[in-house]
DNA sequence: TTATAAAACTTTAAGCTTGAAATAATTTCT
DNA sequence: AGAAATTATTTCAAGCTTAAAGTTTTATAA
């Protein structure tokens, strides 16, 4: 997935692109998730749940985290798990419908939540930091484009 | 990871930015994860790894294979190991340094891999299709020059 | 030479990830 | 109402991933 096309010809421009593509995510993503770990011990998964959970105080329902963060309902039930355990996140049983029930953020889980989202926006702008703020805004919205046209299709 | 910035300001526009890289790769990660597993039952690490070796008929290292692939020395062994277990790869003991070994790929191998690698062209070339190949061109030497700004550093 | 350090790998523990199967609750249909 | 389908979630097995610790081999240096 991160090596080059094995030979010349059509399409390859497509291909090299996504090799970019995957090879920039990965390395940022890296750097990243060190910098989680050494500085507020958590780890990736747990940041984008919180993150999700932070602009929705009324909570979310496992699906709707499974559905925005990407992932499959199985993975989502196993980090919320750890939160749940730390503290820094409760799941609510709800009255209307028994099968699901609401995740929030506790008041601490918040508070650490902004405290890591203030650093990590901070890294992610020194990473990026050799794409003008202008590139970024064209590259935002190619990227944008190309997605919605074949995701979520059926 | 995924989720939008909690509030506007300066800097916004590179965490957009990194939030729609990320959803790119991961939603085209996994739609070619999908297809790997369904039409060839493999996975993305098995085919990155064949991918660097078919490159390199004299095999590579393991550290090598893990530079290059961007993951640590021990995901690289487990990976290989189950390569070498399907008959796809094999690990040469070297007469020179006997710390380490040749990682090459079978005829097997080979042979798996290349009609692996078209299909996986030709569904980037979907997945990417609203690309043009210019574009594509003019993205990758953005994405390029970024990268290899603070990447590597130490 | 022989201790010491460095290098190349592997192993391990913990956590992430998926897809599929299992549970439980709700809705829909007849 | 009762059966059947759907929905929300959890559990499970297999595999991926990392960092850290351990092993073996090679290089360095006193």
């Amino acid at each position: 997935m991160v090596a080059g096309p094995t030979s010349a010809g059509p399409g390859k421009d497509r291909l090299r692109l996504w090799i970019r593509l995957l090879r920039a995510s990965r390395t940022i993503e890296a750097e990243l998730r060190e910098r989680l770990k050494k500085e507020f011990d958590t780890t990736l998964p747990r940041f984008d749940v919180m993150a999700a959970l932070y602009r929705v105080p009324e909570g979310m329902l496992m699906s709707d985290l499974s559905r925005f963060l990407l992932v499959s309902n199985g993975n989502v039930t196993g980090i919320v798990d750890r939160l749940v355990s730390e503290g820094l996140v409760t799941r609510a049983r709800r009255n209307g419908d028994r099968r699901t029930s609401m995740v929030r953020l506790t008041e601490d889980g918040s508070k650490s939540f902004a405290a890591i989202a203030a650093a990590h926006e901070g890294w992610v702008g020194e990473l990026l930091g050799t794409v003008s703020e202008d590139e970024a805004r064209r590259l935002t919205g190619m990227l944008k484009s190309f997605r919605s046209n074949w995701e979520g299709r059926e």
